[in-house]
DNA sequence: CGAACATATGATAATATATTCATATAATCA
DNA sequence: TGATTATATGAATATATTATCATATGTTCG
């Protein structure tokens, strides 16, 4: 069960090589909107752009959570920021970001 | 930062309580999707039903492994499993979920 | 320039998660 | 029934992740 040879029927049936890179990758994508503070950010910047402060009473929560969570987010690509003053003023990257929130809300819901 | 009266700004700002349930359980329904052997397993399932045996084999994992994410993702209502002799039979819940992972991979992919 | 405000970041501690190992349960078949 | 195959599950370990604390950086303003 363990053992598969080169052109054996596991073999055939097996993921593609060239496709695991691909999924990591949507692992990695999901592994980020896995997180309750992560969607909550989100759904809080879903209205429009916010600073960091703003956040952080939004979702009552401190600071340094909300900066380290904003990195991961930014990082990932969901997210994008500008300073403004001594502001840093976050938004959502792009619409697609909404459409996948909204894709697992309704998968939830049904 | 910290303190937060009624009525004040941020209070108005807050992100509803009612909202909050839902967003947990979204960011559960992500968490699920968040890993790379669960993607790799729904991928695995993508093209049509296969016992656990077959999925070991195509992931090249041990079953034990398998197992434990295979419950993960019948719990999180992503697969459905039925019994055929001594082989227990998984596949995808619903079109949902090949949506989702699709919707994914286009956001990846741009 | 120095104080005050806004945000970021490194280290640490607490917690969660995945895999493995050993073993249990379930079904088939000789 | 006993052996074999397929799958599930509990415990333990290894690893990853999150929040917190302390502090650093960047910006404005008096």
């Amino acid at each position: 069960m363990e053992e598969i040879r080169k052109g054996s029927e596991a073999e055939k049936h097996k993921i593609a090589n060239a496709a695991e890179d691909e999924l990591s990758d949507l692992a990695e994508l999901f592994k980020v909107f896995g997180d309750s503070t992560r969607i909550r950010i989100l759904y809080d910047l879903y209205g429009g752009e916010k600073n960091v402060t703003e956040i952080c009473e939004d979702l009552e929560m401190n600071q340094s959570a909300i900066s380290h969570q904003l990195r991961l987010l930014k990082t990932a690509g969901l997210i994008r920021a500008r300073r403004e003053g001594k502001l840093m003023i976050y938004a959502l990257a792009d619409d697609h970001v909404k459409t996948i929130l909204a894709m697992g809300k309704e998968h939830i819901e049904e």
